[in-house]
DNA sequence: CAGAGGTGTTGACACAAATCAAACGCTTAG
DNA sequence: CTAAGCGTTTGATTTGTGTCAACACCTCTG
């Protein structure tokens, strides 16, 4: 895992030009309403594609910030190191996110951006972002909001964190999973977990057994099956119930 | 403090017009190098300077979105609320930092911003930020930053909730505002504390009980001492030791 | 096909923080 | 000046989650 030669290696054969006029991610990627023209404009903005292999960083906390991310397709990470050697997950992100914006604010990342299975990105530079920005209000808007989607979805984690129990934090994380994969067209109520207990732990604030365990206690309560990282959610109102209810 | 009668009432006396070429918080609101006709155009983006007294709310969750904020002087917290009635203090805002851009993703406010103090405000109506973002290169690209800043933001208090033990929690927060207090001229090793232990707490995840204690033996330890909301940090070093160094 | 290593589960126990409870001390209002 | 009320401190106890440890399972490699 530390082994990887370094970061990423761009392969020239699969640097193809991306073409957002022909992604079916369009719509989570660009406002709606842009003329031909500027959808055109935006395929120039964006660089090239990029596959990241599963383990393999797309960037890492400290390198220069030069470019935010559209993953086309695939599944990823975002953690940040302490000096200590604790980390912190501070999210997954699926087809059609955007990564990459913590480095905006210090001209480097501040976070590592892990692949957790075989991806492809859209590598969008970001003075390239910034310029059309000025020419398309439209674009320009679009990435304001997903700028600050990413603030609020950081309000809901620390909601999560700061005043829920384990297993409301795992309800939690089972729902806002299914919500996303349903509005990608995929199962609400059956898919993979790209991420280890330890990931999932680190990113609820709890330990891997803590994790397990209430996947566990779920199982038998009936409201989802497990299977390593197979799940089946069995009872959708069952978890939300586990979220309202729990008032202390 | 339920009973305000709504939201913020502009007083039409202090509805003075703002102008940030003459703003001594210039230097953290705006970037450097603005010509000054370009200063003069942000002067004339800002729109109103606005009071509002401790306890009020600048902005409740739900209502539309229209404006960011820039924080004059005084002091803010932000906050989410669950419907079960659960919250989560999400932030503490001070002079010179802005308020407001949760709301730009969905037009409308996620959380509450509530003065905790006797506070003044600017008005940043955002489709004038917007429209000049677009003419002046400088002002869009500062702007994101401050944007990517919050997400930096939230992402160490994850660390913190995610990681960090009860002490380990507060010993970060002391340490956070002396430094914000420090860049803004004040004193790093004396300062009120504007919010109460139990907004303390729900920021930290902790409940107030925690946190008193935490104080009291950090009094104990000689690292500060305290008297209500009256913080004299002693030994800064000593702090910082209780972070680097607890990895388990 | 076997073995190794990474990953996940489960149990016993320890401990940090929450909860419950009482009292104290500021601050505010009459 | 006094009383009321909120915020804070401190103590006793409970409890949820962490820790440590053993084992099972799955996957990949040779």
């Amino acid at each position: 895992m530390a082994k990887q030669i370094h970061s990423v290696i761009p392969l020239t054969l699969n640097a193809l030009k991306a073409a957002c006029s022909q992604c079916n991610l369009r719509e989570l990627c660009l406002p709606y309403g842009l003329s031909e023209q500027e959808v055109e404009a935006v395929d120039n903005m964006v660089g090239v594609r990029r596959r990241i292999k599963r383990q393999q960083h797309l960037y890492r906390a400290g390198e220069a910030f030069e470019a935010i991310y559209a993953i086309r397709s695939g599944f990823f990470k975002t953690d940040v190191l302490l000096e200590d050697g604790r980390d912190q997950v501070t999210g997954f992100q699926m087809a059609g996110e955007i990564l990459g914006m913590d480095g905006i604010s210090g001209e480097a990342h501040t976070c590592n951006a892990v692949a957790l299975e075989d991806s492809e990105i859209c590598v969008i530079p970001f003075v390239h972002l910034e310029r059309l920005s000025r020419e398309i209000q439209a674009l320009q808007h679009h990435f304001h909001k997903v700028m600050s989607r990413e603030i609020v979805r950081d309000h809901g984690v620390m909601m999560l964190l700061g005043t829920m129990r384990a297993e409301e934090r795992l309800a939690a994380f089972l729902l806002n999973l299914s919500q996303r994969f349903t509005a990608r067209g995929y199962s609400p109520a059956e898919f993979h977990l790209r991420m280890t207990r330890d990931e999932i732990g680190s990113y609820l604030g709890l330990k891997l057994e803590t994790v397990s365990r209430a996947f566990s206690r779920f199982q038998d309560e009936g409201f989802i099956s497990v299977q390593q990282k197979h799940i089946r959610i069995l009872n959708i109102a069952g978890l939300k119930t586990l979220l309202t209810h729990q008032a202390s």
